[in-house]
DNA sequence: CATCAGTTGTTACG
DNA sequence: CGTAACAACTGATG
C-alpha cells in the first residue's frame, strides 16, 4: 500500500532527492507502446543513464470526477459504460504488455493536478514524459503539472504523437492561421513534407517499480469486471486489439486502394469502414503507422483512390480538424468562436431527449441513436443524418448539445474531431451549403431499402413491411396491428414534420447568415483591422 | 469583383 | 437510370 496518494494536498519535496534516471511516463491518451516517442525517451533515460538505478514508472490517473461511475444512470453521466469498458480494456492491455517487459502500469485515482506532483516527489522522478494533448481541459491541466515539475527541477518531455505532424510546426508554417478549407490544409501538409516514420520501443527489459507501490485502489480498478458484464464486446479496447484490427482492415488491399468514403454505407449491419477510430482516439494505434501501411498498399496499386475520399484522405481530415481545434479560441462553443456562424438555436430539452433516446418517430434516426447508445460507434454518414436532424435540418437545437451527447457515447469521442464535425454538419463552419438537407426518410433507403438496419436496432419495428418501415405512421391501422407495432402506442408519432421544419429552418439559416454578413461588414468598416479585439458576439433571437 | 469548387441532398421528370 | 431544378452558401483565386 506504501505508494498510494491520499489526495489531501501535496507535501513539499526535497529537491536534492531527485534520482536522475527515474522516469515517470504519464499515459493519458497515447495508450500504446509502439510509436510512442515520449515513452521511448523515458525508457532510454532509465536504462542508459550513468545512474544505473533508474526506474520507469508508467502511470495512468483515473479522475472519477471527470467521468462518473458507469452505474450512475443519471442523465448527466459523462461517459457511457461502453466507454468505461473501452478505457479499462486499454489499461489492462497496457499492463499486460508492460509486464512482458518486466514492468507494469500503475493506476492512481484522483485529480492529476494533485496526484502527479505527489508522485513526482514520492518516487524521486528526474524526468516526466507524456504525449501532447490539445483539448482545452488537457492543456490547462498539463500547464499546472508542468509548472510544478519545473519548480522542482524535474525535466518535462512532451511529444506530439497523436497526429501525423507536430501541430506546433503546422501552426508556425501557416503563420498561426490554419487554412479554413481542406484543400488549403492539404497544401500546408504538402509543404510540411512527408509524414515521419513511426519509432519503435527499444528492445529489452524495462526496470519497473516495486510491487509494494501497487495500491488496493489500483488493484480494484484494474481487476474489476464490472465494465465487461453489461456491454457488448464488439470493439474491445487496447493496443493489441488495435494492431489486430489494423491487420484485418488492410487484409484486402484492393478494398483499401479503392476506398471511397462517400460510397460506404451508413446502415449496413456490419461496419462498412475500418472502425479504427476508437483506437486512434485513445492512441492505441499510431496514425503514422496507419498512414505508412496505407502508403505501402498505394505503392503497389497505382490506381488507388486519393484524398479527400481515400483512407489517406480520412487521416488528413483528422489532422486538419486537430490542427484547427488547436489554433482556434473557444473552438468548443459558438459564442466567441471566430470561425463559427452565430445561429439562434432553440433550447428544448424534450426534443433533445427524444433525439438522444430514440423517440423522434423517424425510425432511421432512432435506430442510429440506438446503435450509438448500445455500441458506441456509428458510421460517418449516420452521424451526418442524426446531426443534421438535430440542428439545421429538423429540431433546430444547438450543435453544442449534440456534441456533448456524442461525447458521452462515442468510443472514438475526440474533442477536436467531434466539435469540427458538428460545426460542419450544422453549417456553422467548413461547410455552408445549408440547403442540402438529409431526409430522415429517404437517405437510409438508398443503401438499405428493406430496412434491416432499423429492424436490428429498433426491434419493435421488426415486422413492419419494408414499404412503411421508414415512415411507419403512413401504414394503415391493420398493417400496424399485424406488425405488432401501433404508431402512437408502441412507437411514437414523428415529433416534427420534416417537410415543413426543414423548409422553415432553411429560411432561418438564410437569415442568420445574412445578419452575420452584415455585422462583419459593418465591423470592418468601423475598425479597419478586424483581427484584433473582436467584440464579444452576442446571441440573437429571431 | 467574378468565378469556381466544394467527400457524403432531394425530388421530379424524362 | 441519369439529369436538371431546387435555393443559393462560402473561401480561395485571379
Ligand atoms: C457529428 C459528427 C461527430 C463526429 N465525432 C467524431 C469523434 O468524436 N471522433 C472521431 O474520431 N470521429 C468523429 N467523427 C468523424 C467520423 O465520423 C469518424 O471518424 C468515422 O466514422 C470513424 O469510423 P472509421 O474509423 O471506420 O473511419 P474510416 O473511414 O475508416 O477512416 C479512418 C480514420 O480517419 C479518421 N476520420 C475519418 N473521417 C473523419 C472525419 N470526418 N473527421 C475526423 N477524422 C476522421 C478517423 O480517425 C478514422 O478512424 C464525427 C463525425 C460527425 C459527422
Amino acid at each position: 500500500m506504501g505508494g498510494m496518494v491520499d489526495s489531501t494536498g501535496f507535501c513539499a519535496p526535497s529537491t536534492g532527492n531527485i534520482v536522475k534516471g527515474n522516469a515517470l511516463h504519464w499515459f493519458r491518451h497515447g495508450l500504446r507502446l509502439h510509436d510512442n516517442p515520449a515513452l521511448n525517451h523515458a525508457v532510454c533515460r532509465c536504462v542508459e543513464g550513468s545512474s544505473a538505478s533508474g526506474r520507469l514508472f508508467c502511470l495512468f490517473v483515473v479522475d472519477r470526477s471527470r467521468f462518473e461511475l458507469p452505474r450512475d444512470e443519471a442523465h448527466n453521466v459523462r461517459m457511457s459504460a461502453a466507454r468505461h469498458r473501452f478505457l479499462h480494456d486499454c489499461l489492462r492491455d497496457l499492463d499486460d504488455s508492460l509486464r512482458q517487459r518486466g514492468s507494469r502500469l500503475i493506476v492512481a485515482l484522483g485529480d492529476p493536478v494533485k496526484v502527479i506532483p505527489q508522485l513526482l516527489t514520492e518516487w524521486r522522478i528526474g524526468v516526466l514524459t507524456y504525449e501532447k494533448d490539445v483539448a482545452p481541459y488537457s492543456m490547462e491541466r498539463d500547464a499546472l503539472v508542468n509548472k510544478f515539475a519545473m519548480e522542482q527541477g524535474v525535466e518535462v518531455y512532451v511529444q506530439h504523437s497523436k497526429t501525423l505532424y507536430d501541430l506546433d510546426m503546422l501552426k508556425d508554417k501557416s503563420g498561426g492561421r490554419i487554412p479554413l478549407t481542406y484543400n488549403g490544409f492539404q497544401k500546408l501538409t504538402a509543404q510540411a513534407g512527408r509524414v515521419a516514420k513511426p519509432v519503435a520501443l527499444p528492445e529489452g527489459p524495462i526496470p519497473g517499480p516495486d510491487e509494494n507501490l501497487i495500491s488496493e485502489e489500483h488493484k480494484q480498478w484494474i481487476d474489476t469486471n464490472e465494465y465487461v458484464a453489461n456491454t457488448p464486446l464488439l470493439f474491445p479496447g487496447g493496443e493489441t486489439e488495435a494492431l489486430k484490427r489494423l491487420e484485418t482492415s488492410l487484409s484486402d488491399p484492393k478494398w483499401v486502394a479503392n476506398f471511397e468514403k462517400p460510397k460506404t454505407s451508413p446502415n449496413s449491419l456490419d461496419p462498412s469502414t475500418t472502425v479504427l477510430s476508437p483506437y486512434l482516439a485513445m492512441g492505441c494505434l499510431s496514425p503514422k503507422v496507419f498512414w505508412h501501411r496505407l502508403a505501402d498498399i498505394y505503392a503497389r496499386h497505382p490506381k488507388h483512390s486519393v484524398p479527400p475520399v481515400s483512407l489517406h484522405g480520412q487521416l488528413l481530415f483528422r489532422e486538419y480538424f486537430h490542427a484547427v481545434g488547436y489554433t482556434t479560441d473557444n473552438f468548443g462553443r459558438m459564442e466567441g468562436n471566430a470561425i463559427c456562424k452565430q445561429i439562434p438555436w432553440d433550447r428544448n430539452d424534450e426534443l433533445l431527449d427524444a433525439w438522444e433516446y430514440s423517440r423522434t418517430g423517424y425510425p432511421f434516426i432512432d435506430a442510429i441513436m440506438a446503435q450509438l447508445r448500445m455500441e458506441g460507434w456509428i458510421h460517418h454518414l449516420a452521424r451526418h443524418a442524426v446531426a443534421c436532424f438535430l440542428t439545421r435540418g429538423d429540431l433546430w437545437q444547438s450543435w453544442e448539445q449534440g456534441a456533448s451527447v456524442f461525447e458521452k457515447y462515442l468510443l472514438d469521442g475526440d474533442w477536436s474531431l467531434n466539435i469540427s464535425n458538428w460545426l460542419w454538419l450544422s453549417s456553422s463552419a467548413f461547410f455552408y451549403q445549408y440547403f442540402r438537407v438529409y431526409s430522415p426518410i429517404s437517405f437510409g433507403k438508398k443503401t438499405d431499402p428493406n430496412g434491416d438496419y432499423i429492424r436490428k436496432y429498433l426491434p419493435v419495428l421488426k415486422n413492419m413491411p419494408h414499404k412503411y418501415i421508414y415512415e411507419p405512421w403512413t401504414a394503415p391501422k391493420e398493417v400496424q396491428m399485424r406488425a405488432g407495432c401501433v404508431i402512437g402506442k408502441d412507437y411514437p408519432m414523428p415529433i416534427v414534420d420534416h417537410a415543413v421544419a426543414s423548409k422553415q429552418n432553411m429560411q432561418k439559416m438564410k437569415v442568420a447568415y445574412e445578419i452575420q454578413a452584415n455585422r462583419i461588414s459593418s465591423n470592418s468598416k468601423k475598425k479597419g483591422n478586424s483581427k484584433s479585439g473582436d467584440p464579444p458576439i452576442k446571441r440573437r433571437r429571431l
